[in-house]
RNA sequence: GCCUGGAUGGCGGAAUAGGCAGACGCAGGGGACUUAAAAUCCCCCGGUGGCAACACCGUGCCGGUUCAAGUCCGGCUCUAGGCACCA
């Protein structure tokens, strides 16, 4: 340990020490309590942003934290290394994306370990790797066994740069969630997987998740979107179609005045076929294709529709109601018919509005409302009205009677809907897992045989940005044989959305490195659920649900134990600079290189823990990086000198003096706050607070006349371990110097001793009529009446109390005295 | 429109079960050391009034519960994020 801090040459030094002792590579030991620390692996942009840095620090303190702890720690890391970016590079360059990506990764690689984070490097899983696709498409062919994969002609979202598809999750208020363009309609055959079926099971285990946000859990409540209700069917006049509709509110039936249904669905054509209104239908169905979805479900845009001539045949009471087409019904929702109640939806009552249609209130709900002059719909609840023999119910309760009365009668049953569509997850993109089935005429679509993975990636492709798969101009690639009757095939040219890729490398760095299987599910029986999983909040519907629907099948399967793969979840802020978020447009971004060339690893680190709650948004300032820095540098020469003082001095002492007392309750108390800081609320501002606390009590005693050295001795070791989950190069460099030749992350985290935390008097309160007048030394372990006596007693407190009539008394002992006095 | 959060000094933030509001740090001010500066070490630092002791005010706003409210309850305002024609 040299006189001065010398953050370059220790960070080297140490990152050089731990990646040749392979300190962090861990095995599975059934003997040791596992625990599996997780942080979102990055997309190899090129370089690490702010984000990536928080989100390491704080996974990186987890893991440390827990090894000093006596866990067995898995702290992997990999790369989602698959997407678009590399294939725009490639476009632009003339390049292939593999160069761009592996040559990014490289970089990355660099920078997280100059960071000092605690990885097994050994399980370093990449995304675009054989090693890795291979297993995917393994998992897709389970998948595609098990029903669970099918290819359907649908209207999709198109988005027209990125030229491909995009899953629901992926269209933000109806722009491509990665390029901002606005998404088109487009009619396809693709390939889906049937997340559907697993809906209910992704929305009553959210319940399992104690560990993670409500807000997360809140979010995927409402994308999921369960809703309970029936469906009824109305007859149609002069016709046979079944007109179903479904709906929630079924005691509002008699309050249907009209009914429509989506300008796309497959009915339409035989309803409108020969009506005087056809031409006029026709043409409003092409408009109707023709708008974007964010047009379309504008609910500031005037609602449209077109009367189609026909009637259809309400069940309750038999009245005919016209048939509209309108393009507010959305054909993937529920029957893609819907009843219009005006009275009582608000969509309906603007629709009814605008083609001056009746208005029929049914449930009153009893505040006053002027039914005959509705200007608005009402959804509260109430009595039943102008609905025959039901008069009088309570609706909600009437949703039920209604609703059994069509059960019996045949014309209803009931239904449950959610918002949440299947996964479409074919990309007509080069870079990302080929999708492993092939297409014979004779057997249809068939998977790839297992033994012939990987389908590899073609290499002579042209990047040409056009609407097809770039792997469509491979000569080699398409044609193949049937690997079911063995004639000429063709294999299937898209590849597969990069969110599959994210739902189950957790799994995968159980057994980074097996050639036989995806994973052995004995080692992923050990590790697995993820025992901490941390992250950017942006994830919160897409890849979270996406892992927790691969986990479930996969636990379907037999290959894992668990039915949810992240048992506690933080969601990290982002971090800010001047109030708004680091980007390259704005101009504000502050490069984590920098930061370190500048202060080192440990400032940065320290700076991103201190400045701010894990889950909160982080303001950047220079100023406080600095001050990390100085903090970094007065540990430092406090530990110098100890090292020097106390050198051969064991950490063995008797607490004597009144100052003695006080350094002890301080470091044991600071050992306390900083374990119950890290292991129960990750608020590691407070942990590094109570550090600082430490260090200028340290300060203080050091320059005391008659000091303990041994006391001084332990509490700078403690000092030292204490701040390695957080700066670990400099803590290690100040543990040998302490003369220790175990690294720091070997070492136990220091434990506290109760008894130094009781001290023999406390300063309390005491207040008249609850504000404070006085502070006094008082006696711990008092009883209430022992403790009120002796305040009372007090001179200082009778002064106060001089001439004034007491009223009453709160005593709290140990905290104050409060004395609600008159006069 | 609906669902979540959030609002505390000049700034980032503390206050974990209703009990001293402002821990810790940044910025600012003062002192020590120095020929000087930087660095370092020590002290001060919510507002108003006062020479001072001290008094009054103060956690977005209005009201309530309580001996005591940043914290609990009711009603707002602003703000960030999510969802949004889902019948």
């Amino acid at each position: 340990m040299k006189e001065q801090y010398n953050f370059r040459e220790i960070e080297k030094k140490w990152q050089g020490f731990w990646a040749e002792k392979d300190l962090f590579a861990v095995t599975e030991d059934e003997n040791k309590e596992k625990y599996y620390c997780l942080e979102m692996f990055p997309y190899p942009s090129g370089k690490l942003h702010m984000g990536h840095v928080r989100n390491y620090s704080i996974g990186d303190v987890v893991a440390r934290f827990k090894t000093m702890n006596g866990f067995n720690v898995l702290h992997p890391i990999g790369f989602d290394s698959f997407g678009l970016p590399a294939e725009n590079a490639a476009i632009k360059n003339g390049s292939h994306p593999a160069v761009w990506t592996s040559s990014n990764i490289a970089e990355m690689e660099d920078q997280l370990r100059e960071l000092g984070f605690s990885y097994d490097w050994d399980r370093e899983a990449c995304t675009y790797k054989e090693d890795y696709y291979r297993w995917m498409q393994w998992i897709f062919i389970q998948f595609y066994k098990k029903g669970l994969a099918y290819k359907k002609e649908n209207p999709v979202n198109w988005c027209p740069s990125c030229q491909t598809v995009l899953a629901n999750e992926q269209v933000v208020d109806g722009k491509c969630e990665r390029c901002k363009s606005e998404v088109t309609k487009k009619k396809l055959s693709q390939w889906y997987l049937k997340i559907t079926d697993y809906a209910d099971r992704l929305l009553t285990d959210l319940g399992k998740l104690e560990g993670w946000p409500d807000k997360v859990k809140t979010m995927q409540r409402n994308w999921i979107g369960k809703s309970t209700g029936y469906e009824v069917t109305y007859g149609l006049k002069d016709g046979d179609l079944p007109m179903t509709v479904f709906t929630t509110r079924v005691d509002t039936i008699y309050g249907a005045t009209f009914m429509v249904i989506s300008p796309e669905h497959p009915y339409v054509e035989e309803l409108i076929k020969g009506q005087k209104e056809e031409a006029a239908c026709r043409e409003y169905i092409e408009q109707a294709k023709k708008q974007s979805d964010i047009e379309r479900t504008s609910t500031t845009k005037e609602k449209t529709g077109q009367f189609t001539g026909r009637y259809v045949i309400n069940p309750a009471n038999g009245k005919e109601l016209p048939l509209y087409l309108a393009d507010y019904v959305l054909m993937g929702y529920g029957t893609g018919i819907v009843m219009g109640v005006p009275a009582h939806d608000q969509r309906d009552f603007d629709f009814a509005k605008k083609f001056n249609l009746p208005i029929i209130p049914v449930v009153d709900c009893g505040d006053g409302t002027d039914y005959e002059h509705l200007e608005a719909a009402v959804a509260a609840e109430g009595t039943m009205i102008n609905s025959e023999q039901f008069n009088g119910l309570n609706n909600i309760k009437a949703i039920q009677v209604i609703g059994d009365s069509f059960v019996e009668r045949g014309v209803g049953k009931k239904t449950i809907n959610f918002k949440l569509r299947d996964w479409l997850i074919s990309r007509q993109r080069y870079w990302g897992t080929p999708i492993p089935m092939i297409y014979c005429e004779k057997c249809g679509w068939q998977p790839e045989k297992e033994e012939n993975l990987p389908v590899l990636l073609p290499t002579d492709v042209e990047f040409t940005g056009k609407g097809e798969s770039p792997i469509a101009t491979s000569k080699t690639f398409v044609d193949t044989k049937c690997p079911c009757c063995g004639g000429a095939a063709k294999r299937e040219v898209d590849t597969m959305d990069t969110f599959l890729d994210s739902s189950w490398y957790f799994l995968r760095y159980c057994d980074a490195k097996n050639d036989k299987m995806a994973f052995d599910p004995k080692k992923a029986a050990y590790w697995m659920d993820v025992d901490q999983y941390i992250g950017g909040v942006e994830h919160a519907i897409l890849h979270l649900l996406y892992s927790r629907f691969f986990t479930k099948v996969l636990y379907d399967l037999g290959l894992v134990n668990v039915d949810e793969p992240f048992k506690n979840l933080l969601t990290q802020g982002m971090v800010l600079k001047d109030g708004s978020k680091m980007s390259k447009s704005l101009g504000n971004v502050v490069s984590p290189e920098e930061i370190i060339s500048k202060y080192g690893a440990d400032t940065a680190r320290m700076f991103i823990l201190f400045a701010a709650p894990p889950e909160k948004e982080l303001e950047w300032s220079d100023t406080g990086v600095e001050g990390s820095y100085k903090f970094l540098n007065r540990v430092y020469r406090l530990v110098y000198e100890m090292a020097e003082d106390t050198k051969g001095i064991p950490a063995v002492y008797k607490v004597e003096t009144k100052d003695d007392k006080q350094l002890s309750f301080v470091l044991n108390n600071t050992v306390k706050r900083v374990t119950e800081d890290i292991s129960n609320r990750f608020n590691f501002n407070t942990a590094i607070s109570a550090i600082m606390e430490l260090v200028n009590e340290l300060y203080r005693y050091k320059e005391l006349e008659d000091v303990n050295m041994g006391l001084l001795r332990d509490a700078t070791e403690k000092l030292v371990l204490m701040l390695s989950p957080f700066v670990p190069h400099i803590a290690e460099e100040m543990w040998e110097g302490l003369g220790f030749t175990e690294s720091t992350y070997h070492q136990a985290w220091p434990k506290y001793d109760e008894t130094q935390l009781v001290k023999d008097t406390v300063e309390i309160v005491v207040q008249l009529n609850g504000k404070v007048k006085a502070k006094l030394d008082v006696a711990t372990g008092l009883s209430k009446e022992e403790f009120e006596k002796t305040c009372m007693d007090d001179e200082n407190v009778k002064a106060l109390l001089a001439g004034k009539e007491i009223v009453k008394v709160i005593a709290v002992p140990g905290k104050l005295l409060n004395v609600v006095v008159k006069g």
